[in-house]
DNA sequence: CGTCGCGTTGACGTTGATCAATAGGCGTGG
DNA sequence: CCACGCCTATTGATCAACGTCAACGCGACG
């Protein structure tokens, strides 16, 4: 039986990202060293396209500075943000001829550019990186699992929970309590499967119940880290 | 723009399974050859449990006949089926120190059990088979997001007539039209984020509406491909 | 023949979507 | 510096989809 206490929605989800330092195989730290050498840095403005769904996949990506969305559309416009990207996170890697979604800055963004030949040359040569590539994308995997139980089952504001247990988890703030937004409350909607305006709603009851408090719309203090957690997990 | 025609929702999914006659690269049916030697079949009735969500994974398998769901629980008992295996589907293989997902027999089913030591030992020494694994863990991921895009944005009808769609797609009938449905009502809904009683007035709506008969509770005749198609792509 | 499990249908409640209006920040131009 | 316009966030009122609770049908099985 599945009942482990605390964080339970997560609790097969090592941090996806910034793994280099404490992953239990080192091989992260090495795959980044080699792939810099190849690497490109490049800057976008807000809002503009890394690369469309279905397009030939050439190139891919690591944030350095921003954030970028990640979503596929229905033909009638409705959105799901598959996933954000943000600082130290690879894009694109684990993809077959095509990108499997379409990729955009959600503000300013610097990123490193690889090309996918380059990369895919390295791969293919060495097991360790491949190695290395696997345990990332069955992560992804993990993660998406995670999500699908988050989406198909959790209330608005468990949810929004989530969300932000998540977002704290990869800010880089110093405090544990204080999260940074890059991305708008559409944008969450679209990634939480809700609307704006029940985003907002969801915040409110967050805030009056003194779980958060939101001094400004993109920044957000977590008040009671424990109501928080249980209510991410579903409790 | 990610416009094009026909079963949107699907286009980058690859059909994940039975692609071993069909697939480019034919490495597929190769590292089903190799396997074969180190499996040993089993059977199970029905609700029996091959793992659970956090065990040390030990073994991988792959089903012969029958049918398995993979799920997620949260701490109150709310369920979100992962997938639905069937014949011929792998099982496990993307899966890092512990299974991210309990998995049980839906019905008596037959399947063949892979230690785990000795398939990694394999994979790790072939680039060709580790290269394949990537890339089914690769479209499985992709197949996720598909997944995820439903679970956030789509309308119980639509969410039936997607799963239909991919039911029809992997059922091995010889008829395009026809579906036989091994789990039930409730497994149905947990796998779309549903309850029970929604999906069966989806059922009984698209029978209503002329696009689907339902002989038996678990069998499906397709009356208008094309209309069940374009409501599972969200049109 | 009775019971059990599952599917189905109906009546009603609740959550979140929709539609609409207001507020607030921020940049631009006067 | 202030006025204006634009964009996003927020709040309110109403609506619709889906969930909940309950009853019933029906086949399987003892």
């Amino acid at each position: 039986m599945p009942m482990s206490s605390g964080y339970a929605a997560e609790r097969h989800d090592a941090p996806p990202h910034r793994a280099e330092s404490t992953a239990n195989d080192d091989v992260g730290s090495d795959e980044l060293a080699v792939l810099d050498a190849i690497g490109v840095t490049m800057s976008l403005g807000r809002d503009k396209p890394l690369f469309c769904e279905g397009d030939a996949a050439q190139s891919y990506y690591k944030v350095v500075a921003g954030a970028i969305r990640g979503y596929r559309l229905l033909a009638d416009g409705r959105r799901h943000i598959t996933d954000f990207f943000l600082d130290g996170d690879f894009i694109g890697f684990h993809t077959l001829a095509t990108h499997a979604f379409t990729a955009e800055t959600v503000r300013d963004a610097t990123l490193v550019r690889y090309d996918r030949r380059r990369v895919d040359a390295l791969t293919a040569r060495s097991p360790r990186i491949s190695k290395c590539l696997l345990a990332r994308v069955c992560t992804e995997l993990s993660h998406a699992q995670t999500r699908m139980l988050v989406l198909s089952r959790m209330t608005a504001r468990e949810r929004l929970a989530n969300f932000l247990t998540r977002m704290a988890e990869r800010d880089p703030g110093a405090d544990d309590d204080a999260i940074t937004l890059p991305m708008s409350r559409t944008d969450i909607g679209d990634y939480l499967g809700l609307t704006t305006e029940t985003v907002c709603r969801a915040f409110a009851q967050l805030k009056s119940a003194g779980v958060i408090a939101v001094p400004l719309p993109n920044r957000v203090m977590v008040l009671r880290p424990e109501t928080l957690a249980s209510l991410a997990a579903g409790a």
